[in-house]
DNA sequence: TAACTGTACTAACACGCATAGTACAGTTGT
DNA sequence: ACAACTGTACTATGCGTGTTAGTACAGTTA
């Protein structure tokens, strides 16, 4: 369910946060959904079990997921609307990255046309 | 001419390459022109001449900037070229954000309305 | 010669990520 | 009640990287 890549320079535990928030923008985890436990992930994923407990308790932090002692870590209520409202704000990012190729010389045409094919390209992964 | 924000996650001299390329997008800087010596530089920004250094190395190895011992550091005629290239590159991370936020539940008309506030506002900063 | 330039090198420190190990408390099924 | 699971807390350690500090050397220029 999950996939760690050793080589990347984002820390696993955020690898781990990613992969939670795009399973349920995905659809295919949602709210009350159970979370592999902290233990059973950090075997499956060959890492300590403290770099799972910091994933979970971020994405609790955030809102998206909601940690129950004794029974286990579940998509939270208000996880969808957190991701929405997350999308919103990467709007920004957008609107500067835009900017950026722009100056860098980068056509309009060929900046739309990458707009285009993000918005077609259904899914894969 | 540089600043730095010593709050940001992303390396000082990580900082000073991105605006060393930005300067030179924005047609301020050209092939020729000299950057600050490394040791006014750091100075200038109250950090270790190796940070500069690091960062014009760095520089160097990508062909923005040219190094010459006794003289000094001058922005590359390879520049523009060395950057109009990275520019196509990030078309591959724009396709993946617009994915990205198509994902978390933002609009078409959003997403196309960010990228074009992105291309129609002329400069800033 | 003096004052500037880039370059090279070592040592040390700070911080964050990750590991290792142990322990405690709540929940569940038998 | 017991065993087996859950999350949580805490300390100690190792490691990589960014940064600082200090010194030194070589080329350029006035």
């Amino acid at each position: 369910m999950f996939r760690i890549d050793g080589m990347s320079r984002t820390p696993v535990y955020e690898q781990i946060i990613e992969q939670v928030e795009k399973l349920v923008s995905l659809g295919i985890m949602k709210a009350g959904d159970q979370l592999p436990s902290v233990r059973s992930l950090s075997i499956e994923l060959s890492v300590n079990p403290n770099t799972i407990q910091k994933a979970y308790s971020e994405l609790d932090s955030k809102g998206i997921a909601k940690s129950v002692p004794g029974k286990g870590c579940f998509i939270a209520e208000s996880a969808e609307d957190v991701l929405k409202n997350a999308g919103r704000k990467k709007l920004t990012t957008l609107r500067e990255l835009v900017k950026e190729l722009a100056l860098s010389g980068v056509t309009k045409e060929e900046i739309e046309k990458a707009v285009e094919d993000g918005l077609s390209i259904p899914v894969e992964n």
